[in-house]
Formats: structure tokens, sequence, C-alpha cells
DNA sequence: TCATGGATGAAACGGGCGTTTGAAACGTCT
DNA sequence: AGACGTTTCAAACGCCCGTTTCATCCATGA
């Protein structure tokens, strides 16, 4: 039994259809894009979604698997390129180093702008929608724990569920970051032009997890200064009893 | 020309309706939340929602309003209460306080359960929601700018750019962390059930934001370090090509 | 007592959604 | 040429949405 070869190569339309929904899901997220807007974007059929991916639940996987899949492979090769040369003098940077450098660099290389995969990242991590959430969660817990061992590895004073607390802050405010959208402005504007950008903008970036991530636990004397501030006359009894 | 009085106070029916969505908004977001489910929610007539807030845009933002209204009244009250009391002894902790305590205190006094309020907070301030971020973006530009001025004076060595970056940075980190829900774990297990939970969770939260806004900029030496690592060559030959 | 007017109720409206259907178009192989 | 399998297409399906309509209820003031 012979396969009939497509009329058009049917890669062409399967990847207009990604392409169409990659750029409504940037502009919009999983529940702003619709069937139809999806299909006129990509100049084809209604039903040519439904025919080539079966759901549109299937296609935002699609998407989200083409993006994120070389991302995240990336991410671990480079994790273990740089365990294997550097051994015990890893430290929290470096896997800081193999969680961002991947995803600048596929930033840099990929689109007309730089800007496009930054705002796909911050979308896929920030949506609400429960297809993409339960696909991000469950596709990419290994490599979130494979990042997370190498954190408690380069920062083993920290205890499992501070790691994990703190991992959540800075994560949530990458995400933040990025979905805002502004990240051409933000490479700009701490780059001023000269200095290698990919550099730049991941020292700076880092520099705010290490901060972070190395923040010292409040001691005794801090939470007395603060115990004294919320029992200041003037705050407590402003506080609103609703 | 005289008035009648409803028949049930109509205070009823329309604080059932904004109970109804809140807790719907705080499951689901607002795209989630259907008329339908709000009113039998509510136990009131599908109609009562237009009736009383005129439309389903109407009516979030009552409910929006309800809850945020007082709580940035109180922010802004604190503020100008620690700035009158402590003057030039003003420090970027003390700004994070009058934005933290209000909204904790709000979480404890409320609700049955003190994770409702901060929910509900994550949920305002991470909807994709046009109408939702409209009204957050409109309705608080006062407030934000009232703190972005409190915290430029105790942290004058920051440029405005770098103090709005790292600011997007920590308030991202924070509506991650109360949109993902676990607040009342969050507090169990950084308190241990001992001492004054209200203070140990504003310390802690403080402590991360503090290591954010006053992290020291990369130097040259840093990003030199870095520059290397990144031109590593099993680092340098990993990153994809797309 | 009875007209008044705000509040409620049942039902329907128009529209957008994701999906399905069945026929037509097309390239390929016998 | 003709049969076959893949892809495209227009049209419709059923569903849920926010909103509107209009009749009904009922506490009130004259």
């Amino acid at each position: 039994m012979t396969l009939a070869t497509p009329r058009l190569t049917p890669a062409d339309t399967k990847t207009r259809i990604l392409d169409a929904a990659e750029a409504l899901f940037v502009a919009g997220g999983f529940d702003a894009m619709s069937m139809r807007q999806i299909t006129t974007t990509a100049s084809v059929n209604l039903a040519a979604v439904n025919y080539h991916f079966g759901s549109k639940d299937a296609l935002i996987q699609a998407v989200l698997a083409r993006q994120l899949d070389p991302l995240n492979e990336a991410r671990l090769a480079v994790l273990g390129a740089l365990e294997a040369d550097l051994a015990e003098r890893m430290t929290c940077e470096h896997v800081l180093v193999a969680m961002f450098l991947p995803a600048v660099r596929m930033s840099r290389s990929g689109a007309p702008n730089a800007e496009r995969f930054l705002h796909f990242l911050g979308r896929a991590y920030t949506d609400p929608s429960p297809v993409v959430r339960e696909f991000i969660d469950t596709h990419y817990l290994e490599t979130l724990g494979r990042f997370f061992f190498a954190f408690q590895r380069t920062l083993p004073e920290l205890s499992r569920d501070d790691l994990g607390f703190r991992l959540n802050f800075a994560m949530g405010a990458l995400s933040g970051i990025l979905a805002g959208g502004n990240t051409q402005r933000l490479i700009h504007d701490f780059t001023q032009g000269q200095g290698d950008q990919e550099v730049t903008l991941l020292s700076r970036l880092i520099s705010l997890m290490v901060a972070a991530l190395k923040a010292p636990l409040p001691g005794p004397d801090d939470t007395t200064v603060l115990d004294a501030i919320v029992r200041m006359p003037a705050v407590g009894s402003l506080a609103p009893e609703v």
C-alpha cells in the first residue's frame, strides 16, 4: 500500500497553523485565541486544525512542545556540561546560567525580533489555562527536578522547603518580567548599546536571582525590629478591621 | 416622590452576588466565572447581575474595588504614618512594611481562613483579562506612584529605570507566590507554630524583597567571569541554533 | 385601599465557540 | 485512464455565553 503525497506539502499547512497559533498565543494567551482567528491568520480552512491536530488543546500542546522541548534539552545539556567541567566548583550562578543562557540565546538567534521568544516563554509560564498549566507542569517536571537538585547541591545551607520557597519566588519574578514583554527595552536600558548584550542581560538577571537565593534568613534582631514597627501605635491603629 | 423599600433589603442580593462572584474569581479568574455560575451560586435570578451592576464587567470592578480600595487606603495610611514618624530615618524595609502589612492583616482578620484574601490579591494582580488589568492599572496608579516615590527616597543609589526593573521583579515574585495559593502552608512552614505568624511571614517576604532591591549591580568582574562561562567550548557548542 | 415603582423571575435573543460532516479537489500509483 | 488515500472546503451542529424583554411580585405613600 502506497501513501499518496499531499498536494501541498502537509508541513506547510501544519506549520502555518502552528505559527499562527503561536503568534496569537503570545499576543493574548490560550483563551484569547479562537479557532476562527487561528485559521484565518494561517489562511487555512477552519477544519484544518481538527484534521491535523485533533483538537484545540492538542494544537496548543504542539505549539508549546515545538518551542519548549529544544529549550529544556539545551538547558539540561548546559547544566550537564558545566557540572562535568566544574564538579565541586559549581556555584548557584552556574546553575542559573544553565537555566537562562539557552533562553537568551534562542531569543537572539531565531526570530526577526529578539523579544518574541521571551514573550512566548513568559506566556507559557504564566498562562492560567488548565491545558497550558498541565502541560508545563507534567512535561517539564523532570527538568525542574534536575535543576532543583543542582540548586540543592550548590546551596546546601538552605532547607528543602526554604529553597523551594525562594525558587518559587525567583521564578515567579522572572516570569513576570518576561510576560511583561518589554524585554527589548530591558535589554537596551542595561547595555546602553555597548558590550555583549547577551552577557549583560544574563548577569543582571542572575545577580537578582542570586540575591534572593542567598538572602540571609531574617534573624531574631530583624523580627524584633519589625515587630516594633508593626506594633507602632500609628501603624497598629491604622490597620483596617474589615 | 417616595421611594419604595425593596421587599428584601437590596443589599442582600447585591452582596450575595458580590460574594459569589468573588469566590468564583478567586477559584478560577475572570474568564472562568460565568453569569450563570455566579447567579446560581448566589441563589439569585440570572438577570439580577445586569439589573444591579449593569454588566459582568461592572460587577468584577465592584468586586475588585470592594477589596482593593480599603487595602490601598490602609497602605497609604501606614506609609504616611511611618514617614511622619521616621522622616529621614525611613528605609526601604519600612516602605515594604507599608506595602505588605495591610494585606497580611486583612488576610488574618477577615475571612474564616487566612488564605482567602491573599488568594484574591494574587488573582487580581495576575489575572490576564483586559477588564481586570485595566482596572488595576488605572485605579491604583496613584498608590503605585506614591510608593515608587517612597522607594526612590530610601534607595537613592538606584536609577529610576533600575528601580522600576527591580520593583517589577519583586512584585512579580510576590504575585506569583500569592497566586500559587499555598500561603497557608507557607505561613506554617516558616513559623513552625511559634512566634507571631504575622511578623514572621512579613519578615521573610521583606528579606527577599530587600535582597533583590539592594543587590549590587554586576560589576565588570562578574560579567567577565560570566563571559568566560558563556564562551566555554562545552557550553557554547550546546547552544541551539534553532 | 389602591396605584406606584423598585426588585424578581422565566424565557428568549443573537452571537461566538469548538467540533463534525460529507462532498469536492488533488497527487499518486496500478 | 481509473481507483485510492490524503487534504481542503463550505456548511452546519450543539453548546454556552452575556444580555434583554416583559410579566409578576410586593412594600410603600397618598
